[in-house]
DNA sequence: TGTTAGCGACTACATCTGTAGACATAGAAA
DNA sequence: TTTCTATGTCTACAGATGTAGTCGCTAACA
Protein backbone atom coordinates (compact mmCIF):
# COMPACT_ATOMS: atom_id res chain seq x y z
CA UNK A 1 0.00 0.00 0.00
CA UNK A 2 2.66 2.18 0.56
CA UNK A 3 4.20 2.49 -2.97
CA UNK A 4 5.75 5.80 -4.10
CA UNK A 5 3.63 7.36 -6.36
CA UNK A 6 6.01 8.83 -9.25
CA UNK A 7 5.98 12.31 -10.36
CA UNK A 8 3.57 11.62 -13.74
CA UNK A 9 1.62 9.30 -11.38
CA UNK A 10 1.06 12.31 -9.44
CA UNK A 11 -0.53 14.74 -12.28
CA UNK A 12 -2.87 11.76 -12.72
CA UNK A 13 -3.89 11.73 -8.91
CA UNK A 14 -4.48 15.22 -8.56
CA UNK A 15 -7.56 15.00 -11.48
CA UNK A 16 -8.75 12.42 -9.56
CA UNK A 17 -8.66 13.86 -6.02
CA UNK A 18 -10.46 17.00 -7.98
CA UNK A 19 -13.01 14.93 -9.24
CA UNK A 20 -13.70 11.25 -9.49
CA UNK A 21 -14.58 8.75 -10.32
CA UNK A 22 -13.77 9.59 -14.32
CA UNK A 23 -13.44 7.48 -17.14
CA UNK A 24 -10.12 7.27 -19.12
CA UNK A 25 -10.53 9.68 -21.34
CA UNK A 26 -11.66 12.10 -19.04
CA UNK A 27 -8.78 11.91 -17.14
CA UNK A 28 -6.49 12.55 -20.18
CA UNK A 29 -8.80 15.30 -21.29
CA UNK A 30 -8.39 17.22 -17.44
CA UNK A 31 -5.17 16.31 -18.26
CA UNK A 32 -4.07 18.35 -21.33
CA UNK A 33 -4.19 21.61 -19.75
CA UNK A 34 -0.99 20.31 -17.93
CA UNK A 35 0.75 17.72 -20.14
CA UNK A 36 0.80 17.36 -23.38
CA UNK A 37 0.49 13.19 -23.05
CA UNK A 38 -1.61 11.07 -25.51
CA UNK A 39 -4.20 8.88 -24.33
CA UNK A 40 -2.00 6.19 -24.45
CA UNK A 41 0.32 7.47 -21.58
CA UNK A 42 -2.83 8.22 -19.49
CA UNK A 43 -4.02 4.73 -19.75
CA UNK A 44 -0.49 3.21 -18.94
CA UNK A 45 -0.63 5.36 -15.72
CA UNK A 46 -3.63 4.57 -14.25
CA UNK A 47 -2.90 0.92 -15.24
CA UNK A 48 0.24 1.34 -12.78
CA UNK A 49 -2.08 3.37 -10.50
CA UNK A 50 -4.35 0.68 -9.62
CA UNK A 51 -1.76 -2.12 -9.42
CA UNK A 52 -0.11 -0.13 -7.38
CA UNK A 53 -3.48 0.19 -5.04
CA UNK A 54 -3.63 4.04 -5.46
CA UNK A 55 -6.89 3.42 -7.36
CA UNK A 56 -9.83 1.87 -7.48
CA UNK A 57 -12.02 0.62 -10.56
CA UNK A 58 -15.82 0.36 -11.06
CA UNK A 59 -17.08 -0.92 -14.57
CA UNK A 60 -19.83 1.25 -16.24
CA UNK A 61 -21.09 -1.01 -19.10
CA UNK A 62 -17.47 -1.30 -21.31
CA UNK A 63 -15.36 0.93 -19.60
CA UNK A 64 -13.85 1.34 -15.89
CA UNK A 65 -14.46 4.61 -13.67
CA UNK A 66 -11.03 5.45 -11.62
CA UNK A 67 -11.18 6.62 -8.35
CA UNK A 68 -8.53 7.31 -5.63
CA UNK A 69 -7.79 4.77 -2.97
CA UNK A 70 -5.70 6.92 -0.67
CA UNK A 71 -7.05 10.44 -0.04
CA UNK A 72 -4.70 12.71 -0.61
CA UNK A 73 -4.02 13.82 2.90
CA UNK A 74 -2.91 10.97 3.77
CA UNK A 75 -0.51 10.93 0.86
CA UNK A 76 0.16 14.60 1.24
CA UNK A 77 1.40 13.72 5.01
CA UNK A 78 3.32 10.46 3.70
CA UNK A 79 5.35 12.85 1.38
CA UNK A 80 5.70 15.99 3.80
CA UNK A 81 6.98 13.78 6.86
CA UNK A 82 9.76 11.74 4.12
CA UNK A 83 11.09 14.80 3.53
CA UNK A 84 11.11 16.53 6.62
CA UNK A 85 12.63 13.14 7.94
CA UNK A 86 15.15 13.09 5.35
CA UNK A 87 16.54 17.00 5.48
CA UNK A 88 15.40 18.34 8.55
CA UNK A 89 15.89 15.44 10.99
CA UNK A 90 12.43 14.94 11.33
CA UNK A 91 11.56 18.58 12.98
CA UNK A 92 9.59 21.06 10.72
CA UNK A 93 11.31 24.08 12.31
CA UNK A 94 14.42 23.88 10.37
CA UNK A 95 11.86 23.50 7.53
CA UNK A 96 10.51 26.73 8.55
CA UNK A 97 13.88 28.58 9.04
CA UNK A 98 14.65 27.64 5.60
CA UNK A 99 11.77 29.07 3.97
CA UNK A 100 12.30 32.17 6.15
CA UNK A 101 16.02 32.52 5.47
CA UNK A 102 14.78 32.31 1.70
CA UNK A 103 12.26 35.23 2.08
CA UNK A 104 9.80 32.93 0.64
CA UNK A 105 7.12 33.44 3.45
CA UNK A 106 4.58 35.68 2.59
CA UNK A 107 2.81 38.53 5.19
CA UNK A 108 -0.23 36.55 4.64
CA UNK A 109 1.67 32.98 5.02
CA UNK A 110 2.97 34.37 8.50
CA UNK A 111 -0.18 35.09 9.95
CA UNK A 112 -1.62 32.37 8.94
CA UNK A 113 1.21 30.04 10.77
CA UNK A 114 0.98 31.79 13.72
CA UNK A 115 -3.22 31.29 13.87
CA UNK A 116 -2.50 27.69 13.63
CA UNK A 117 0.38 27.65 16.46
CA UNK A 118 -1.51 29.16 18.41
CA UNK A 119 -5.18 27.13 17.63
CA UNK A 120 -2.37 24.58 19.19
CA UNK A 121 -1.52 25.95 22.10
CA UNK A 122 -5.61 26.21 23.25
CA UNK B 1 23.51 21.81 -12.74
CA UNK B 2 20.23 21.29 -11.50
CA UNK B 3 20.26 17.51 -11.73
CA UNK B 4 17.87 15.73 -9.52
CA UNK B 5 19.98 14.01 -6.58
CA UNK B 6 18.33 10.56 -6.24
CA UNK B 7 18.31 8.72 -2.84
CA UNK B 8 21.17 6.65 -2.57
CA UNK B 9 23.16 9.73 -4.18
CA UNK B 10 21.64 11.45 -1.33
CA UNK B 11 23.19 9.23 1.33
CA UNK B 12 26.83 10.23 -0.25
CA UNK B 13 26.19 13.73 -0.32
CA UNK B 14 25.55 13.86 3.46
CA UNK B 15 28.62 12.04 4.12
CA UNK B 16 30.38 14.78 2.52
CA UNK B 17 28.66 17.43 3.34
CA UNK B 18 29.14 16.63 6.97
CA UNK B 19 32.95 16.14 6.14
CA UNK B 20 34.99 16.40 2.63
CA UNK B 21 37.28 16.06 1.18
CA UNK B 22 36.95 12.78 1.36
CA UNK B 23 38.29 9.57 -0.78
CA UNK B 24 36.08 6.84 -1.89
CA UNK B 25 37.16 4.41 0.35
CA UNK B 26 36.76 6.96 3.59
CA UNK B 27 33.12 7.76 2.52
CA UNK B 28 32.14 3.99 2.07
CA UNK B 29 33.47 3.56 5.76
CA UNK B 30 30.95 6.10 6.97
CA UNK B 31 28.26 4.72 5.10
CA UNK B 32 28.70 1.48 6.32
CA UNK B 33 26.85 2.41 9.36
CA UNK B 34 23.87 3.40 7.46
CA UNK B 35 23.75 1.42 4.55
CA UNK B 36 25.32 -1.95 3.78
CA UNK B 37 26.71 -1.23 0.44
CA UNK B 38 29.57 -2.45 -1.14
CA UNK B 39 32.48 -0.39 -2.36
CA UNK B 40 31.97 -0.73 -5.72
CA UNK B 41 28.23 0.48 -4.93
CA UNK B 42 29.56 3.72 -3.56
CA UNK B 43 32.15 4.20 -6.45
CA UNK B 44 29.26 4.35 -8.50
CA UNK B 45 27.65 6.88 -6.32
CA UNK B 46 30.30 9.05 -6.45
CA UNK B 47 31.00 8.68 -10.03
CA UNK B 48 27.24 9.55 -10.75
CA UNK B 49 27.34 12.52 -8.66
CA UNK B 50 30.66 13.82 -10.03
CA UNK B 51 29.04 13.84 -13.64
CA UNK B 52 26.12 15.79 -12.56
CA UNK B 53 28.26 18.38 -11.27
CA UNK B 54 27.11 17.85 -7.24
CA UNK B 55 31.01 16.77 -6.44
CA UNK B 56 34.19 18.20 -7.51
CA UNK B 57 37.50 15.92 -7.14
CA UNK B 58 40.94 16.95 -6.74
CA UNK B 59 43.74 14.27 -6.87
CA UNK B 60 45.71 13.23 -4.36
CA UNK B 61 48.56 11.29 -5.45
CA UNK B 62 46.38 7.83 -7.25
CA UNK B 63 43.22 9.04 -5.78
CA UNK B 64 41.07 11.04 -5.64
CA UNK B 65 39.62 13.29 -2.53
CA UNK B 66 35.74 13.99 -3.09
CA UNK B 67 34.04 17.18 -2.37
CA UNK B 68 30.34 18.82 -2.30
CA UNK B 69 30.12 21.29 -5.38
CA UNK B 70 27.01 22.50 -3.99
CA UNK B 71 25.84 23.42 -0.93
CA UNK B 72 23.85 21.76 1.25
CA UNK B 73 21.75 24.51 2.16
CA UNK B 74 20.66 24.90 -1.86
CA UNK B 75 20.19 21.52 -2.33
CA UNK B 76 17.62 21.66 0.85
CA UNK B 77 15.71 24.53 -0.28
CA UNK B 78 15.07 23.37 -3.74
CA UNK B 79 13.99 20.48 -2.48
CA UNK B 80 11.96 22.06 -0.16
CA UNK B 81 10.80 24.15 -2.32
CA UNK B 82 9.65 21.26 -5.02
CA UNK B 83 7.73 19.50 -2.43
CA UNK B 84 5.97 23.17 -1.18
CA UNK B 85 5.20 23.48 -4.97
CA UNK B 86 3.87 20.48 -5.71
CA UNK B 87 1.80 19.74 -2.85
CA UNK B 88 0.82 22.87 -1.18
CA UNK B 89 0.68 25.15 -3.57
CA UNK B 90 3.78 26.69 -2.74
CA UNK B 91 2.27 27.96 0.37
CA UNK B 92 4.19 26.91 3.37
CA UNK B 93 1.29 27.52 5.81
CA UNK B 94 -1.38 24.15 4.80
CA UNK B 95 2.22 22.58 5.67
CA UNK B 96 2.45 23.31 9.00
CA UNK B 97 -1.34 22.77 9.12
CA UNK B 98 -0.59 19.15 8.10
CA UNK B 99 1.73 18.74 11.17
CA UNK B 100 0.13 20.31 13.36
CA UNK B 101 -3.22 17.96 12.12
CA UNK B 102 -1.35 14.94 12.25
CA UNK B 103 0.08 16.20 16.01
CA UNK B 104 3.66 15.83 14.92
CA UNK B 105 4.56 19.37 16.16
CA UNK B 106 6.39 19.01 19.86
CA UNK B 107 6.00 22.10 22.17
CA UNK B 108 9.67 23.01 21.25
CA UNK B 109 9.25 22.74 17.65
CA UNK B 110 6.39 24.85 18.49
CA UNK B 111 8.88 27.24 20.17
CA UNK B 112 10.75 27.33 17.51
CA UNK B 113 8.71 27.85 14.89
CA UNK B 114 6.97 30.85 17.13
CA UNK B 115 10.05 32.67 17.71
CA UNK B 116 11.19 32.28 13.89
CA UNK B 117 7.98 34.15 12.80
CA UNK B 118 8.51 36.71 15.27
CA UNK B 119 12.05 37.79 14.54
CA UNK B 120 10.88 37.82 10.87
CA UNK B 121 8.65 40.32 11.83
CA UNK B 122 11.83 42.92 13.85
C1' DT C 1 -25.43 -8.13 -40.56
C1' DG C 2 -21.18 -6.12 -41.67
C1' DT C 3 -18.25 -2.25 -40.29
C1' DT C 4 -16.40 1.15 -37.37
C1' DA C 5 -14.97 3.42 -33.24
C1' DG C 6 -13.72 3.31 -28.56
C1' DC C 7 -11.80 0.72 -24.70
C1' DG C 8 -8.61 -1.94 -21.76
C1' DA C 9 -4.60 -5.08 -22.12
C1' DC C 10 -0.24 -6.05 -23.76
C1' DT C 11 4.09 -4.68 -25.57
C1' DA C 12 7.96 -1.47 -26.37
C1' DC C 13 11.78 1.18 -25.42
C1' DA C 14 14.95 4.73 -23.67
C1' DT C 15 16.52 6.61 -19.36
C1' DC C 16 17.23 6.62 -14.43
C1' DT C 17 18.23 4.21 -10.21
C1' DG C 18 20.06 0.70 -6.98
C1' DT C 19 23.45 -2.46 -6.63
C1' DA C 20 27.66 -4.57 -7.84
C1' DG C 21 31.31 -7.40 -10.50
C1' DA C 22 35.43 -7.27 -13.62
C1' DC C 23 39.46 -5.02 -15.25
C1' DA C 24 43.50 -2.19 -16.07
C1' DT C 25 46.85 0.33 -13.80
C1' DA C 26 50.00 2.33 -10.69
C1' DG C 27 52.13 2.41 -6.43
C1' DA C 28 53.77 -0.56 -2.39
C1' DA C 29 55.82 -4.37 -0.54
C1' DA C 30 58.81 -8.23 -0.90
C1' DT D 1 62.18 -6.75 -10.22
C1' DT D 2 58.20 -9.43 -9.33
C1' DT D 3 53.94 -9.57 -6.94
C1' DC D 4 50.22 -7.77 -4.29
C1' DT D 5 46.87 -4.26 -3.39
C1' DA D 6 44.16 -0.27 -3.73
C1' DT D 7 41.89 2.77 -7.05
C1' DG D 8 39.12 4.61 -10.74
C1' DT D 9 36.67 3.04 -15.03
C1' DC D 10 33.76 0.18 -17.63
C1' DT D 11 30.19 -3.01 -17.86
C1' DA D 12 26.00 -5.31 -16.14
C1' DC D 13 21.49 -5.97 -14.92
C1' DA D 14 16.93 -5.75 -12.76
C1' DG D 15 13.32 -2.65 -11.53
C1' DA D 16 11.10 2.02 -11.92
C1' DT D 17 9.69 5.74 -14.84
C1' DG D 18 8.22 8.55 -18.89
C1' DT D 19 6.15 8.05 -23.04
C1' DA D 20 3.58 5.72 -26.48
C1' DG D 21 2.14 2.13 -30.18
C1' DT D 22 -0.58 -2.10 -31.28
C1' DC D 23 -4.16 -5.55 -30.71
C1' DG D 24 -8.35 -7.85 -29.71
C1' DC D 25 -12.98 -7.19 -28.39
C1' DT D 26 -17.47 -5.29 -28.01
C1' DA D 27 -21.04 -2.05 -28.64
C1' DA D 28 -23.08 0.98 -31.77
C1' DC D 29 -24.06 2.44 -36.23
C1' DA D 30 -25.15 1.85 -41.04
Amino acid sequence: MAERISDAEHAVMEVLWTRSPLAAQEVADQLTSSQSWTLATVKTLLARLVSKGALTTEAEGRKFLYCPAIAREAWVAGESRRLVDRLFGGKLSPLVAQFAAQESLSHEDIAEIEALLKALKQ
